[in-house]
DNA sequence: ATAAAAAAGTGTTATAAAGTGCGTTAAAAG
DNA sequence: CTTTTAACGCACTTTATAACACTTTTTTAT
């Protein structure tokens, strides 16, 4: 399990990589990919361990198109998901696409904001971390959403 | 379980060590993690040993995160946790990340009051803790959530 | 279509900062 | 007075990041 905020600087190339203190969490669950996509909510990303992705993938995948919310998550979370191949016992490094940095709003920044959640991150511009932890909205945040019942016991 | 009072120094590069009064606890329990993160109300920080955490972690990360609060609780909690090795036959000293310091507002103070709460710790700013005690209220105090049904059970 | 140039991606190294471990001194407790 | 504990200082280790070099891919111009 991955826990922790952590302030980290990505290079010009738009690579960041992950602090060293999750080494272990990755090489015992014998990661060897890392899956970034959009978070559905908030202008964040969602970085998901190569095994987790499998299973919420495969369970998203397999539901019900034709109900636009389920659509709309199936497009955001699996038609944006960026598979990066990834070495533990290395450096951790991984590249952020042009299009999720857009996403996620850093496109010009050279630190972001990784939070570890337990069996995932999130990535975060620090203005709009900071913004909402400190209780302020923002502008894309989608939060009235009604859940079907089909994904009600699901967690990205 | 443990209790009580204490004011303690933290060194100059952030540690603080648990007073020799609280190592048979330790010892016994087996402990060899601890776990720092922010208090959900207060400006101050919960420490929990790891067994308590992962039972709190686990159940916490478990929940639905497209519900604000959940999200919210989510984030405080999961997301600022500081994992920490910790050795209870030995110097029982553990690190206080920069953003936990500042979160708990004891950035330039050398002294901490760390307060045995049975099966966990609070880490206070001695001037809040001191306020706190004699009734007076904090600025960035959060009193007023009104919790989903799938947290009322759960105690932090 | 081919070659040159530019851009994007990958990998390595050096250095400053952050974190860790341990011995010594000072203070408190028995 | 002796023993234990807390606090401090120092040295060592690890980590993060910026800078650089190289490779591959894409674009541009002839």
């Amino acid at each position: 399990m991955m826990f922790g905020f952590n302030n980290i600087s990505i290079d010009k190339k738009s690579r960041f990589s992950f602090p060293a203190k999750y080494r272990d969490a990755f090489i015992n669950s014998n990661e060897n990919q890392i899956v970034i996509t959009k978070d559905p909510q908030y202008p964040a990303l969602k970085v998901y361990l190569g095994s987790e992705w499998d299973q919420i993938s495969t369970k998203l995948s397999s539901l019900q198109g034709l109900d636009p919310i389920v659509r709309n998550l199936q497009w955001t979370i699996l038609g944006n998901a960026s598979v990066c191949d990834f070495e533990p016992s290395g450096r951790m490094q991984v590249l952020i696409s042009a299009d999720l940095k857009k996403y996620a709003q850093i496109e010009e920044a050279n630190r972001i904001c990784l939070i570890g959640m337990g069996n995932k991150f999130e990535i975060w511009n620090q203005e709009n971390w900071e913004q909402r932890q400190t209780g302020g909205s923002l502008a894309t945040e989608i939060l009235d959403i009604v859940l079907p019942e089909s994904i009600k016991d699901m967690s990205f």
